[in-house]
RNA sequence: GGGCGCAUAGCUCAGCGGUAGAGCGCUUCCCUUACAAGGAAGAUGUCACAGGUUCGAUCCCUGUUGCGCCCACCA
């Protein structure tokens, strides 16, 4: 922590004074590459292990999934997280920023399809021999075994980790980057499986075989916050049951593929229209299956024609049906969404099973057109399909609406079947203070509709293994009730490849002996456990006190539902406390028409096109435009305004410097009214950058200090650079200055976080160490002088205004001379223009009579100025 | 249907119980020895609508409308 111990601003009392070295022609280009090498060179954002925990500032980022593709919305994200990690490191505080990388799970194994022209197909034995097709045909993937798809997966992340960290330094984000890891790597894998066997010996992680949510593209069952309903057609098909006295009963389906699969007709208790069929049955079209009729106040009178197929399973009301009805389980479609190639005992009956079998094997879609045709022949569809729009649940990475299908799967419970859990979880939430404060409502939304627990197993291939073995009986049929686990200091392990204590490899698959658990924990799983995995947890119990509870975590708001009410339940369950203390969530950058910016949707703006083309200091710079929370809309116009900003501290600070030693950096110079008045103005403005910044908006922070800088630029450095510049200037341009440099000093430092770039440059010109690790400024940093009216230099500035409005109007050069300037306001403004009446002189290039005249009336300053002669031509 | 947010200049957004703000864009001027990928100056508004509270409302309250997001919605 030396750095952060370096006090520039009394370095008139520091014996090694350092010579100004300003270059002749700075420029912004190059700085990227330059300081960042240094940055990693210097390992400048190094986490101080060494601090207690309150002077630590420790922070739990997103891991970027690293298969897919970043737009500049995250680069905004991650931005703002960066900028309160260097508040927070100027402050003092040894920050841990730790960086991750997903690379577990379906978007790898996706990319790895896509990229090598593969499949997984775990029947098959390991090659050790493989090498991927030369070039890929995504027609024809070819099949390879697990551990050479992993192999693959593997290789692949390690080469879109070195992209996506060039890609991170580039941005500038001060991590340190000896503490990064991956959700698929040792680290991760011991953290998931050592919490997951603790969760299960609590009784918070438990095997059920029930209906569950399943994709029918990459067959895995899918949890509740991947789901997104989208609209999807359909037609509504009227269809006939038939009493037992052959009349018909009447009910609308989107989905007649599904009559085979009926248990039930549901309609509500009081809807008179069925009242005397509760308790009989009907026959099902076709199949002439019998069905009970039964009353359930989930059936809407309204909606269709008021009574409905309980199929099992058609949607999740199906699910609630069959469970609180008690009734029988018909699954027809099975893992690949095909109906089953067997005939059903409830069909077999010969009409039945003969009309089964054109429906067998058939996808959902295709099974539809059979079945209506069957209609069609039998009569019982009554007039045409009518088409309608209807919602329908899909994963959302898939394009298939989702099935439901009785799988056995691990589950976390999450509140969503237990209310005083959910109240639990809710109370978590509100331990954690969110900007914007809204957000929490999101939170409280989420877990108030939660309907199931959390499914954390999924039947892929690269993920984090269960470390759960099941004993096989005399038939070779699993014990599920009674599952094989390990001791924690074996872990982690793949019970795929090793064998439980007590038995041997040779035993698996055998009667009486055992078999693994085939399936791997969700990617949300794993990273739910980010600020475990991070700070060493179990592993390194120094760091772990140190670091956690994490004082902040920062991500979109889109992920509020998945990740961050992920990472509340496990630590809820690990560590009875919301594992941070802040949750600042970003909006996104979405498209002009606001449009959520998207790979697929074309409208994603690439960020190394845009770094490349206006820099990292002015791609942060709109990052940090962006308020916590509020969506905002990517125009690359506005990108211009930051890179602008960042010529002006260059071309500022090469001015100041050119004429100002930093011997200058002295407070007892200052003597000048304006000159303490100029101190007095950035000392508000430090006041309220801080605060701003302490409560999370950067945006503020940013603003005050841009605005403040503009102004000095404008106005003091316009005023005052004739008496800095000066050869023999005495006190006055000592005064000047010393003001200068103090005021760039501190500028620069609170420019930093937004511009870790441009103002690193500046300060290697005249200062020691990085800006990075010097002190966030403080008032006593402006000196006494700083006691003094700031109101002064606006007058004065106001003064400077009318002047150039002058000259302006009379459409001459700035440079014109005056031949007499009168300057009236109230009394106190005059008198602090009349303070620097010689630098008005000077600016304003004032040659003749400059009067002073108080009203006491007058609202402000007002200048009347006559153009001398010469400046006519 | 439930929840949340937003509505202020052409655009993006601040703001606030007391005369409406910034940046971009626009207009005009200036190639000033820090800066032409620049600088200076200037114009621009029923603060969505309707009520209420108040001496006074863009701001607070109620309602309406429009927009966005989250959740629910497969008969």
């Amino acid at each position: 922590m030396t750095e952060t111990q370096q006090q520039p601003v009394q370095s008139s009392t520091t014996p090694a004074r350092r010579a100004v070295v300003v270059p002749d022609k700075p420029a912004l280009e190059g700085l990227e590459k330059t300081w960042a090498a240094r940055w990693r060179a210097d390992d400048t954002y190094r986490f101080d292990r060494s601090q207690p925990r309150e002077n630590v500032y420790s922070i739990d980022t997103p891991p970027p999934t690293v298969s897919g593709s970043l737009h500049v919305g995250h680069v905004f994200s991650y931005t703002h997280t960066d900028l309160v990690a260097r508040f927070q490191r100027m402050r003092g505080k040894s920050v841990f920023y730790p960086m991750g990388w997903d690379d577990n799970g379906l978007p790898t194994e996706r990319r790895v399809q896509n990229y090598y022209g593969v499949r997984c197909d775990p029947s098959l034995p390991y090659d050790e021999d493989f090498t991927p097709p030369e070039k890929p045909d995504p027609k024809r993937q070819v099949p390879i075994s697990r551990p050479n798809f992993v192999e693959l997966c593997e290789q692949l992340i390690e080469k879109d980790e070195e992209i996506f960290e060039e890609l991170w330094r580039t941005v500038g984000l001060s991590v340190d980057w000896k503490e990064h890891y991956t959700t698929i790597g040792p680290k991760a894998q011991l953290v998931s499986q050592v919490a997951f066997l603790r969760n299960f010996a609590r009784g918070e992680a438990y095997l059920s075989d029930a209906p569950t949510l399943w994709d029918v593209t990459f067959q895995t069952a899918v949890a509740q916050a991947e789901l997104e309903a989208r609209e999807y057609a359909g037609h509504y098909h009227r269809v006939a049951f038939h009493r037992t006295d052959g009349s018909a009963v009447h009910v609308e389906t989107t989905r007649p593929e599904l009559i085979p699969s009926v248990v039930a007709l549901i309609a509500h208790p009081d809807d008179d229209r069925y009242a005397d069929l509760f308790g009989q049955t009907v026959t099902s079209p076709v199949f002439g299956v019998e069905i009970p009729v039964v009353a359930h106040h989930l059936a809407e009178p309204d909606k269709g024609a008021g009574i409905a197929m309980c199929c099992t399973f058609g949607d999740l009301t199906d699910v609630i049906w069959w469970r609180e009805l008690d009734l029988p389980v018909r699954t027809l479609i099975g893992r690949d969404g095909r109906m089953s190639r067997e005939t059903p005992e409830w069909l077999a009956a010969e009409t039945a099973a003969a009309a089964y079998e054109e429906l067998k094997g058939k996808t959902a879609f295709s099974a539809r057109e059979a079945m209506v045709a069957k209609l069609r022949d039998t009569g019982d569809l009554e007039g045409e399909p009518t088409p309608t729009q209807r919602m329908a649940n899909f994963y959302e990475k898939g394009d298939k609406p989702l099935e439901i299908v009785a799988t056995r799967q691990w589950y976390i419970r999450n509140g969503g079947r237990d209310a005083s859990l959910r109240a639990e979880m809710q109370e978590r939430g509100a331990e954690i203070e969110w900007a914007p404060a809204h957000m929490k409502h999101r939170y409280d939304n989420w877990v108030g509709g939660l309907h199931g627990d959390w499914l954390i197993s999924r039947q892929r291939f690269f993920g984090i293994p269960f470390p759960v073995w099941y004993p096989l009986d005399d038939d070779g049929e699993p014990d599920y009730d009674h599952p094989l686990l390990p001791r924690e200091d074996e872990l982690p392990l793949d019970p795929s490849t090793r064998a439980p204590q007590c038995y041997t490899e040779d035993q698996r698959g055998k009667p009486g002996g055992f078999v693994g658990d085939p399936d791997v924990m969700d990617t949300w799983a794993t990273s739910s456990l980010t600020p475990h995995i991070a700070g060493g947890w179990e592993t390194d119990d120094d760091l772990w006190q140190r670091v956690f509870p994490m004082d902040l975590c920062t991500h979109a708001h889109d992920i509020i539902r998945t990740w961050l009410f992920s990472r509340v339940v496990r630590a809820h369950y690990e560590n009875h406390v919301a594992p941070w203390r802040h949750a600042l969530i970003s909006g996104f950058i979405v498209d002009p028409d606001r449009k959520k910016m998207s790979k697929s949707k074309g409208n994603a703006v690439v960020p190394s096109d845009v770094l490349a083309k206006y820099g990292a200091d002015a791609v942060r710079w709109r990052a940090a435009m962006a308020r916590p929370g509020l969506d905002s809309p990517f125009d690359e116009s506005q990108m211009k305004v930051g890179r602008r900003l960042a010529m002006k501290v260059l071309n500022a600070s090469k001015f100041v410097l050119g004429g100002v030693g930093a011997s200058s950096l002295d407070h007892f110079a200052v003597s000048e009214p304006v000159d303490c008045a100029q101190l007095a103005r950035l000392e508000r403005v430090v006041e309220r950058a801080t605060e701003a910044f302490e409560a999370y908006d950067y945006t503020t922070a940013l603003e005050v200090t841009e605005k403040s800088f503009w102004e000095f630029c404008d106005d003091y450095l316009e005023l005052v650079k004739e008496r800095a510049y000066a050869e023999d200037g005495g006190a006055p341009t000592a005064s000047a200055r010393a003001t200068l440099a103090i005021a760039l000093d501190v500028q620069l430092r609170l420019l930093a976080p937004f511009l870790p770039y441009v103002t690193e440059e500046v300060w290697s010109w005249w200062q020691e160490g990085s800006i990075h690790r010097a002190p966030w400024p403080v008032s006593g940093d402006l000196g006494a002088a700083a006691a003094a009216d700031p109101a002064i230099v606006d007058a004065v500035a106001a003064a400077l205004i009318g002047i150039r409005g002058t000259k302006s109007q009379a459409k001459v050069s700035m440079r014109a001379a005056l031949s007499r300037v009168e300057i009236t306001g109230p009394t106190d403004q005059i008198a602090g223009v009349a303070s620097a009446a010689e630098d008005l002189r000077k600016a304003g290039k004032i040659t003749g009579e400059l009067v002073f005249t108080t009203d006491p009336d007058a609202d402000g300053i007002t200048v009347e100025a006559e153009l001398a002669e010469t400046s006519h031509e």
